[in-house]
DNA sequence: TCCTCTTTTGAAATCGATTTCAAAATTTTG
DNA sequence: CAAAATTTTGAAATCGATTTCAAAAGAGGA
């Protein structure tokens, strides 16, 4: 074993050298290789050890094609949804030694194809995309990148391509509006999302069959579209509140539903006596607002631990047809809600 | 130019051989060099275009040894103070054209530990950390790498050589549990985090300062130490409010908060007036929560801006001495400690 | 036309690992 | 003890980019 000399690059030639092997040797050790005596590999490891070295996993990914990364787009992480989605992804990522990229895009087209160039001329392994973006070049940018989309569908012939995790959409605001109506509200608002996506306009569907389902009729002016990041929810509670006297309000996020409760503060209304309001989203802060907030509760983590194995299953090899899985949700009934009949 | 052979990679070999020209000239293009003729470039351009070439990243890095990657290592994303902090992170990253790998390490040492080193092995240009594991080992494995630390402050030696970003937790600290004293709370109970770590040290100092400057004794009885994931919370809350009479308790945390509403709750106390309550952070939803909380809001966003900037100027090249930067908080004044004097 | 000077180009080395293929060393067998 | 079988090793190619250095092409002047 030769000593150190002082400024050289450590790395797999210079722990050959100084074990006086060939850098192959040294690439089996690393390898676990069963090819190499005991007795050389032990020196190898010594020198590995004495030198701190440890292999670039950039010249590794380089030749053996595989980057142990997968990229993960969403809206934005302080949405509270998404922040335990990526929990999920992330739980299981690390347990098969993967890292992911977090990008955060805003619910912005363009910088969601700058992400996904990024990620991709990064050689990840995978993708796990909301996606606000699915213009008609979207396949002419993924190509035959493996992704599994998540939250929102993707349109047309992506999604046959790929697989998706999604939620009862349409069936838990089905339940959430019907809860209203059957506790006596009767003029009910809608605070939506983009319905450029297919949650936006699921959410949106659930709600118009809970009225026609229960006799009432769907009028135009009781739908707010806006986007999920809750741009200006404020406006349109209060035109509902006060133009249209909507007496109970569903709000399609968690952000939304701050917006609503600002406004409702603002306008000093009881709830849910005089404004009943249920959400989508239940994130842990409902039990603790005031009043608690009734809420359709989306199995968030498990999305993004789904999704990541999915991805994994599909960087394994598998390639089956793509899948689509469909979470539960629940309605968590609370206090905003609590009117007596 | 040739015409597009099937199966052949795209790489920049085969952008060079349909262009009709070497490597060296598309790599020139890539890099927009005003070494190339004209006419030159924009035949190599079209057949970029026409192959939907992308450079990898993973062999560009491997040469230039840069990945235009930073670690961030956190203990857990859905801690709510964190996400916003790998928010502030990822805008001035992305703004700069970095990415992000994050790390979740739930303040288990040994995770932290793997990450690192699985990070250094990915070339990362640099770490973001909040570090659960201060080892005497730690300068062996992180070595030279470029750091900032926030949020806790690494101990002894290491605190010497990288950037570290921190809130004003002592003064924080102090400020909350003066208040409590000043709106004639007379028995202050803390529910800290780890005080292995100096963000819960510092804390704990606040607090026992604001009772000395008040002339009040400090009873260990009514301090608990935990960890800053409210392992233990609710065990502790019982035993200050039951066993140790305490009308107020200040939590060092957003989660340790949660747990002592909880218990609050489960002990039917009325906030403020059995019970006043001040927390370290503020989320947002706590301006919704019963009663509102009051908080010391830390400039979590800005933290994470702010390390990010701090090291990009360190990937920069900027050699100078290591800096600790001491953010500001505020005391936002809410219904919990709104008890009549 | 020839020579100089500038512009434009490319061959080959390099980054740090893995992998193929053949050769050297060792052990087993006859 | 020599031949065969097996174990152990290493030289060189490879992944896909950048960069150095020298040479080719083109422009301008005498």
């Amino acid at each position: 074993m030769k000593s150190i000399s002082k400024e050289e690059n450590v790395n797999i030639a210079l722990v050959a050298k100084m074990a006086q092997v060939s850098q192959t040797t040294v690439s089996r050790v690393l390898n676990n290789s069963p090819l190499v005596k005991k007795e050389t590999e032990t020196r190898v490891r010594e020198v590995i050890n004495e030198l701190g070295y440890a292999p670039s996993e950039l010249a590794r990914s380089l030749r053996i094609n595989e980057t142990k990364t997968v990229g993960v787009i969403i809206s934005n992480i302080m949405g509270s949804f998404y922040t335990a989605v990526v929990r999920g992804i992330e739980d299981v990522a690390s347990k098969r030694n993967y890292s992911i990229i977090l990008c955060n895009t805003d619910d912005d087209p363009e910088k969601e194809r700058r992400y996904l160039k990024e990620l991709i001329s990064r050689k990840v392994d995978g993708l796990i995309v909301s996606s606000a973006y699915m213009g008609a070049d979207y396949y002419n940018i993924v190509g035959d990148q493996k992704i599994v989309f998540f939250d929102r569908r993707p349109n047309g012939d992506i999604q046959r391509k790929y697989d998706i995790v999604l939620v009862q959409n349409r069936e838990g605001s089905r339940q959430a509006v019907t809860h209203l109506i059957e506790k006596g509200y009767k003029r009910i608002g809608i605070i939506n999302g983009s319905v450029d996506s297919t949650t936006g306009r699921e959410r949106l569907r659930g709600y118009e069959i809970a009225l026609e389902e229960n006799g009432m009729t769907v009028e135009p002016e009781l739908i707010k579209t806006g986007d999920f990041l809750a741009s200006n929810t404020y406006e349109d509670v209060m035109d509902l509140l006060v133009n249209q006297h909507c007496d109970a309000l569903f709000a399609t996020n968690d952000l939304i539903l701050w917006g609503v409760l600002k406004a409702a503060r603002a306008l000093n209304k009881r709830i849910p006596e005089e404004l009943g309001i249920v959400a989508f989203d239940d994130m842990e802060w409902r039990q603790f607002s005031n009043p608690r907030i009734t809420s359709v509760k989306q199995p968030t983590y498990e999305i993004g631990a789904t999704a990541m194995n999915l991805l994994l299953e599909r960087i394994a090899g598998d390639m089956g047809d793509s899948r689509e899985l469909i979470l539960p949700v629940g309605l968590e009934i609370r206090e905003s809600t609590l009117k007596g009949v």
